[in-house]
DNA sequence: GACTTAATTGCGACTGAGTTGCACAAAATT
DNA sequence: AATTTTGTGCAACTCAGTCGCAATTAAGTC
């Protein structure tokens, strides 16, 4: 029998390694960078990163960059926006709806930029 | 006579390399990468980042990173979010006020990401 | 104007997150 | 089992941005 990640319209082979990642996103209440779970991971960087991209493509994973100039991952949930604070560096999930005007637009990511309340 | 850039709370020395930034950033209706205007300048990049860095100390200047993995500046104005299209890398002043419910935190920036009219 | 000095600059070397080429390994298909 | 497809580790690479340092320049004082 076949394994993949979402058999209906995936062609990924769930490895040990894409086992590993998604594990650890799962379990987290934020996303999270490369340099976050490094430590926890055995595979090469480029193994992670290549297959990052593939469950982005898959539309099983999101991504955004800080400030830190580094990418950060969770998998796809409700979309909600994400508020990363300026001092830091702390990234937080908005459950707030935050509708804008933007007919003609798609809106795939919010992001808000400023202080949190320990920092300001 | 002393020339400075901002001469209430500024110590800047009002340079060539600092107008020249300054003008490029005046007449552009939405935010700029050093990629982007690097062949209208004659300073090294290195001149330009550390005076973007002293800029935004100053309060002179906002800047924020695009997927595109490049920092883009603009002469700091009224409040307003950026609009960043994840096909054409187009980004966009949008002048909703679009306000959130988040009372203990300070919101300095506000970046939506997706699809243009254009692209989707 | 000329003199002084701290701020600014250009240059080249460096950093570090992310990417790529390639040969090898593991699944899947025949 | 042999072939084809997909995934992986490793090392080399990319490229926006940073840093150390010696040379230059703006601005204050005479
Ligand atoms: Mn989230
Ligand atoms: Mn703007
Ligand atoms: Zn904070
Ligand atoms: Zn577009």
């Amino acid at each position: 029998m076949k394994k993949e990640i979402n058999p209906d319209t995936s062609s990924l082979k769930l490895t040990t390694a894409r086992k590993a990642i998604l594990e650890i996103l799962h379990h987290s209440k934020h996303p999270l960078s490369y340099e976050d779970i490094k430590n926890s991971l055995l595979m090469d960087k480029a193994t992670f990163y290549r297959n990052i991209a593939k469950f982005e493509e898959e539309g099983l994973i999101d991504s955004f960059e800080s400030s830190d100039k580094k990418r950060y991952f969770e998998l796809r949930k409700s979309p909600h926006a994400h508020f990363i604070c300026k001092v830091c560096q702390k990234i937080e999930c908005m459950n707030l709806p935050c509708t804008f005007e933007m007919e003609a637009y798609t809106i795939e990511n919010v992001i808000i930029k400023g202080k949190c309340p320990h920092c300001r």
